[in-house]
DNA sequence: TATGAATGAGCCTTCATTCAT
DNA sequence: AATGAATGAAGGCTCATTCAT
């Protein structure tokens, strides 16, 4: 499809440029077309930003959620999550800064991540709460949700970190779900995460 | 002083409406003088902005650093650095913006950013590689830094959380190192951590 | 071309005005078209400039190397060159002006207009020392180079006088040659330059 | 005097950077003052300029006026106005190049050089009026006057080449004595102008 | 359908010029 | 008398966006 070749163009050219140094001049070059192609298929270059947002938020979610498989227990749910999270990162790391780096604080783009994160730290915090249920413990809403927003939160550092300090998605899974699932105490006493096998 | 009043009201421009947005006029607008004065004052929208980065990066770091005593245990240096960062987040809302909104992503402020940030991982880093050392264990250097990565990010994220849910500094601070330095497995099982008394 | 029309309004503006007071806008409205047009075709204002410039110093050396048949004697040369140049001149004020008005003393384009002078006096010199070889005199190489400056500069500023006084290019022609040719004490005891025939 | 100073640092300014270039900073600063002052003292951008313009070209009329003796014969006249001329140029460059180069071709002071140079012409043509009249020639005012202008176009290129090419000003004269006065064809020939004695 | 060509609008930057002290 | 501080005005340049073909 033409569309797909321009959004590839695209999230290219967002990402190596930022939103307002890269021209739809260089967008219609990169993708081969002219510029009133572009805007026949994508419209303006606000709603193009979007398309190619609403294009990489999806298919991070999709991948996410299609690792969580629902009759997995919450630890191993948590670790593929993850596991899916840095790996579409890895895989896509034009998409995810555009994401991460390009839409962030520059409205009308930010709203729409916060939106699409929003349903991520609710997907994490259905987890987690599930996992708290198991384990038989009280627990209020808002400190779970905390919880989700702090590892997504260290998720997205660790993403940028891994960026600069490429390894195989699952290192860098294991990584945090060390740091998060025993805390920085039992890790720094020596212990070590060792999987949910 | 006539700096100060600039950059007050550029740092709240590029807060709002983002580097690229914010235009000089409006800048200067909202400082109460004529563009020239800018100039003369602060020089290229670069360089002004580049200020506001340094400006507001110094902060930080000083409240960060001030607040870490070095005469204190690694838990109690984590627990008040994090008080300290919270405390500037949500006393400096549009700093905070500008530093990890705006500059993120956009060079050549990206990579001021990312040299501010690298110190300030490096700070946790070593906060935490003396606690392990207390603890006795071995560790590798790689493990902690990532360790500290993660938990500035989830410092960042939930900073944002903080935005639409307004608590004390303390709250959050206590709130993250639940999250960190029991992790989530013991959280969900119902521990809370207590603090360092 | 629109090429054309661009430089022709950029010439008769700079000559008008100066390259100082004549802007872009100016020179893009007097075109019949908007300004990034001239952008595209002809870039940055130095650029124009020094395109206009290469324009007409090449036109001008064009005519007189056109004139100057190398089979014909230095005196017919000379004659010839002359009429050429003032012919250039009356045809193309605006170039003229251009070249020897507002290039002059203004960097980088008063290194251009003195390459292209340069080349001239190259061309006169070579054709005086022709004329002294074949008079079989000794001459140095700096009196001959002076010569030629000074008739260069005689004829660039006969141009300025017949702008106020047209005449037939030929008339012009005619005035210096005897001038430069006869020299004053001649001419002045009576004498005419009565051409190479 | 205050007033020298300044047009000191002018015609410093103009003559290295050009009209456009030089700011009034500049000047103020080169003269070592704050720039009301400038103002104060001689006025507008344009009212400095056209001050630095008619002291120069003052300078340079009253030297030549000076040297040219009413007593002496025409021939001896000239060689000393020339000589005066180059003597001005090259120990004034910077004037010369505010006159010669900067002021040319930008209104309004390009018709305030033109006057000059209208006074300088009819000096020279008064001039070789007087050499014909004694070589009792027959002449026409036009005749005369076309070769004060030569002659005049001759010194100024000559000027400008003696710049790069410095030299003793009487030997820039005699160049341009011989070639004015004995012309091209005898030069060509051997012969040299041997001056007045 | 696809494009070369064209433009309106806006922003950064500078400088001659003038107050208030 | 002298200046630091301030500004109005203008110009170069770019780019998202749209016709005419």
């Amino acid at each position: 499809m033409r569309e797909r070749q321009i959004l590839v163009a695209a999230v290219a050219a967002f990402a190596r440029a930022g939103y307002g140094a890269a021209s739809m001049d260089d967008i219609a070059a990169a993708a081969g077309i002219s510029k009133p192609m572009v805007y026949a298929y994508l419209g303006t270059k606000d709603e193009l930003f979007l398309t190619c947002l609403h294009r990489e938020g999806t298919r991070l979610m999709e991948a996410i959620v299609a690792a969580v498989a629902p009759d997995l227990s919450p630890q191993e749910q948590l670790w593929r999550g993850l596991h899916a999270f840095f790996g579409y990162v890895s895989g896509h790391r034009d998409g995810w800064c555009v994401l991460y780096r390009q839409a962030r604080g520059r409205e009308p783009f930010a709203a729409e991540v916060a939106r699409m994160r929003v349903r991520l730290v609710e997907v994490v915090t259905g987890l987690l709460t599930r996992a708290a249920a198991g384990a038989g413990a009280p627990h209020r809403d808002v400190d779970v949700s905390a919880i989700a927003y702090a590892l997504v939160g260290a998720g997205e550092s660790l993403a940028d970190w891994a960026v600069d300090h490429p390894e195989p998605a699952g290192t860098t899974a294991t990584r945090l779900m060390g740091c998060v699932w025993l805390g920085a105490a039992d890790l720094l006493r020596g212990a070590t995460w060792r999987g949910t096998g």
